[in-house]
DNA sequence: TTGTTTTTAGGACAAGCGTCCCAATTCGTC
DNA sequence: GACGAATTGGGACGCTTGTCCTAAAAACAA
């Protein structure tokens, strides 16, 4: 096989087992065992874990990337766009429920193993942020933009993170009309705080 | 020592050190050097890395529980205590910024470690939840009041987790401000769903 | 003081880890 | 088919891990 096609698959294999198990908790062997090449063999396309870890990454946002992308496409509004975001929850939610979302989850363990990949996994929550900036600005909300895609990055980020404790499919149905609603909201050109000092 | 001294020393070494580095990067030998004790020696107080993550689980309960208590006496009104529950991210702003939330870290690596513990975990979560929800009872919240707890405790672990991504102040703030004011009209008796749709 | 129990230190252990080497195999090109 | 390069499998390496044993020290009881 080409190097390429393994190296794909390694980091194909890596991204997932670094999401359903942890970074840390992976090991060669298990990698190994997924894409069925000799461990020995590794040291060909990977001369060390954190390398692994960076094309995992570099993958997960080119990934995210191209699923936003493809998104400006299909989304006729920024409202459109910006749901299917909060859908997410809905989409991936087997696999939330049984692991976390794949980026807070990634960025948690990296900031406790004070790894040096820190700053790389966390532009996968700028790739969110900045997109959902972008729509909140054609949205017409151009002052607070960026305020209102961190507000909604962390709705999503505790709805998940709860999502996994409890596996409960009628909080997360909440969580979700509740994101509905404060969009709408927001596509009104009135936030919540403007509306509690009415 | 008595057995007892040590045994409660082990505890807060892995309490503290479980936080700052997670459970599956935390060793005995971690653990042996802060307590200044042997490695050996720890099978007379532990059978097994297990047992310690059991006990730190307890302690976090017991320690939660009591916080709790107390402020269950302090504020006056509920509105007041839980206000003291989101001030959570102030009061202990700075390690959050660093290690994240220590109950929402903890049970995520527990879940991709599937570990047998992650019942015990999601207790501390509970303990929130359950809590919040009598304080929302007591405010006159008494059909919502579950829902409500559930809601908060979301908003604050997404909160956590990107204040522990971005280490940004002035989101904290916002959130903050934002959850005081969710607060606010939750007093009122008008959430943010019978507003949208006034 | 003597004898018993509790607590300790140090190290052995098998297993797993990331890393690395090297000889054999496969591949692409002439 | 032959040859150099790319790719592979198997295994060695030094280290760390959780676990466990044993003998010495300390604490306590009589």
């Amino acid at each position: 096989m080409s190097k390429k096609a393994t190296r794909d698959e390694i980091i194909a294999a890596a991204d997932d087992l670094f999401y359903r198990r942890g970074f840390e908790k992976t090991s060669f062997a298990d990698i190994a065992g997924v894409v069925k090449i000799s461990r020995g063999n590794f040291y060909h396309h990977f001369k060390t874990k954190d390398e692994i870890l960076d094309a995992v990454i570099e993958k997960r946002l080119a990934d995210r990337q191209a699923m936003l992308d493809k998104w400006e496409i299909d989304g006729q509004t920024p409202e459109d766009r910006i749901r299917s975001f909060i859908d997410i929850l809905i989409v991936n939610g087997e696999k939330i429920k049984r692991y976390g979302c794949p980026i807070g989850t990634l960025t948690s363990e990296l900031a406790k193993l004070n790894h040096a990949a820190q700053g790389e996994a966390n532009k996968l929550f700028t790739v969110f942020r900045t997109w959902l900036k972008r729509q909140f600005e054609v949205l017409g909300r151009k002052d607070d933009a960026d305020e209102l895609a961190m507000h909604l990055l962390a709705r999503s980020q505790g709805a998940a993170t709860l999502a996994n404790a409890y596996q409960d499919d009628a909080f997360i149905a909440r969580e979700l009309e509740s994101m509905y609603a404060w969009l709408r909201d927001c596509a009104a050109g009135v936030n919540k705080r403007q509306r509690a000092e009415m």
